[in-house]
RNA sequence: GAUCUCGUAGCUCAGCUGGAUAGAGCAUCUGCCUUCUAAGCAGACGGUCAGGGGUUCGAAUCCCUUCGGGAUCACCA
């Protein structure tokens, strides 16, 4: 029973049977019958301002009254007394209450929060759905150049846009990941050009470099020299401009894009054998990082289909052609400017591609309900553009795009350059992590008996949950900031903290090698009430994080519940508990403290260790 | 110049469609390992929510404005 909607504001909503734990729900349904029966309030189920009760107070469930005073001109402390004592009468899990200024505190029954958590504890993954629905969604990330490796800015695009589809199939939706390569352009003819005059032949297995390393490193061959010849031909009493023009390697880059355009045989063997060693690099990548897709797209294959779409645009009259040849939209009516879509010259333009890149994926999944673009924030307005210019030809899903658009990440110094050298290569921050939990792990030295390939494995499972963590549990709309000097924390509210309090539920069960006491326990805890309550809020976390496509919030959740796992363990014994009822209960409780935190981290695409 | 975004503790970040005395982590300081893994727990310190107006029972949150960062407005991608 879920459906999509697009306003068309461009924000999407995924509408739901709108979820909430059994706790708010059977408050206000009791709620809004005192209300009605009692003080003849005639209000609606959805017009209650419930929320949890703050820490500070007693309570679970908070109704905020001044609303409801309003409304029957009382005053709000007086009012609250009296909706308690009424609501007393009525509702049987209600234990106490108790009204601070316009606040009525709902304590629920201990016998309550034990059936609630029995009712979950039966349920397998709880909070996670099955798949239940037909339509499928498309999330594209990634979207590297192939003229260079991937950085720390990728790693967040990346990771946001694995997360976010995990996040979708945990709430039952089918997805399919996708990525766009530019394989093609000028880019790629520059590091081509470079390797041809100065490469000598050199290949990743002669020189041992990785592929994309190696590409990258001849686009950087290419700027030095580039920026050599123009100096030099600006001496010789050429002006700026000319210089660039009659630099001759960039005049043999440029060439060579034409040759390849032209499918001329030598330049297309060059470019397949240089993205192929590019392709090899970057897989290794993807592999350290333990993210996947289900289709590759590659503008080479789309930018023609780009360029179709353009003319039948032209020829439906919702383009129109300039005195110089040039091809544009005018969007000025929808607040927009003109844009090119093809250049005077008739060549393919980054939307071009875009365009038939749009058209391939509904050609390929004509039951794509939904598609998402995983792309930086700098890119806002060139989706707005290519949104509108899908919708001008007359594309039903162009209604259903959405740009997932997230903030840069900052170093210090500000935005990284690769001119200046400043960018934070993705393998070798990768590596970093992977050293740093090494270390750790050895100053802990709680792995004997593991072999080395099994350390090594947690070495990484750890170094990439530091990571992984500080780059998702930021709001993905904002900027953020990356401090290469300050080594990523391991303490505090990180991936290997979480992991650490998995740990520690999984050492505990591994003793159980007795029967757990299945007889209920009467009375709880504060830790074990806050326990609960903090298990049973998972489904509406996944929701809420759905809905603004936000894994931070799943993230922020796996954070809190840990927390309180760490203080109920700390404080209560466990396996120690005399009473069986108790020690049962608590164990059944652990294990699914394990289970949500492991969930809940896998949205994340962060593991779980055993030990560590 | 136009549009968009951000400004919360020394630092990095939370704060949901307006609700109680604005919260975490790091850093600094104090306790806690003969008891289930101390990568932990308990506590202290730390705030004019950039400034100013407004809307109202109530504003970090909504509106206006000033200041200060960032991004975009290419026949680049």
């Amino acid at each position: 029973m879920e459906w999509l909607f697009l306003f068309h504001t461009s924000i999407i909503y995924f509408c739901h049977m709108n979820y909430e734990s059994n706790a708010f729900h059977q408050t206000r349904v009791q709620l809004v019958k005192v209300l009605n029966a009692t003080f003849k309030l005639n209000v609606e189920e959805e017009e209650l301002q419930l929320q949890l009760t703050r820490k500070e107070f007693e309570g679970d469930v908070t109704l905020v009254i001044f609303p409801l005073a309003k409304k029957v001109g009382k005053n709000p402390e007086a009012f609250g007394a009296e909706i308690g004592s009424a609501l007393q009468n009525q509702f049987n899990e209600l234990e106490t209450f108790n009204v601070v200024k316009g606040f009525l505190n709902l304590k629920l029954k201990d016998s309550f929060w034990m059936n609630e958590f029995l009712s979950i504890h039966n349920q397998a993954n709880f909070g996670i759905q099955q798949q239940n629905s037909k339509e499928r969604i498309i999330v594209e990330y990634s979207s590297p150049n192939t003229n260079k490796p991937l950085h720390l800015g990728h790693l967040r695009n990346i990771f946001l846009g694995y997360s976010v589809s995990e996040l979708l199939k945990a709430n039952g939706h089918q997805v399919t990941k996708v990525q766009i390569i530019n394989d093609r352009g000028i880019h790629i003819c520059k590091s081509m050009m470079a390797w041809k005059l100065f490469g000598n032949g050199e290949s990743p297995e002669s020189s041992g470099l990785k592929g994309d390393k190696l590409v990258g490193k001849y686009y950087v061959v290419y700027d030095k020299q580039f920026k050599l010849e123009v100096e030099q031909l600006v001496a010789d009493g050429l002006s700026k401009e000319d210089a660039e023009l009659q630099s001759a390697i960039a005049q043999g880059a440029r060439e060579m894009l034409i040759k390849w355009e032209q499918k001329d045989e030598e330049t297309l063997a060059l470019w397949n054998k240089m993205n192929g060693w590019v392709y090899d690099g970057f897989q290794v990548t993807y592999d350290t990082m333990g993210v996947d897709f289900d289709k590759l797209y590659y503008e080479s294959d789309t930018y023609l289909l780009g360029k179709e779409w353009v003319m039948k645009g032209l020829d439906r009259g919702v383009f129109f052609r300039k005195d110089d040849g040039s091809i544009w939209i005018d969007l000025t009516d929808e607040g927009l400017d003109q844009k090119v879509l093809l250049r005077r010259d008739g060549t393919a333009m980054y939307i071009t591609q875009d365009i038939g890149t749009a058209m391939l994926r509904f050609e390929d999944f004509p039951d794509t309900s939904f598609q998402i673009y995983t792309v930086g924030n700098e890119q806002d307005y060139h989706f707005k553009v290519l949104f509108k210019v899908l919708k001008k030809l007359g594309v039903a899903q162009a209604e259903r795009c959405f740009h997932l658009s997230y903030g840069m990440v900052e170093l210090p110094e500000g935005k990284m350059k690769s001119r200046e050298g400043t960018v934070v290569d993705a393998d070798d921050l990768m590596n970093e992590m992977n050293q740093v939990a090494r270390q750790v792990s050895e100053e802990q030295g709680k792995l004997e008996g593991l072999s080395s390939e099994e350390r090594e494995a947690l070495h990484k499972m750890i170094g990439m949950s530091a990571l992984k963590y500080f780059l998702l549990r930021v709001d993905p709309k904002k900027n953020m900031l990356f401090d290469p000097k300050e080594s990523i924390d391991f303490n505090g509210n990180t991936g290997p903290f979480i992991q650490y309090g998995y740990v520690r539920t999984q050492a505990i069960l591994r003793k159980v090698d007795f029967e757990i006491d299945q007889n209920p326990i009467h009375d709880l805890s504060p830790e074990e009430r806050d326990l609960i309550q903090k298990i049973v809020e998972f489904p509406q976390v996944l929701q809420d994080a759905q809905k603004g496509f936000n894994p931070s919030l799943v993230a922020v959740y796996a954070y809190d519940l840990v927390r309180e796992f760490n203080t109920f363990y700390q404080n209560m014994s466990i396996l120690r508990e005399p009473d069986a009822a108790k020690k049962g209960f608590r164990l059944k409780l652990t294990e699914k403290v394990g289970e949500v935190v492991k969930n809940a981290m896998g949205i994340l695409g962060i593991q779980m260790p055993n030990r560590m």
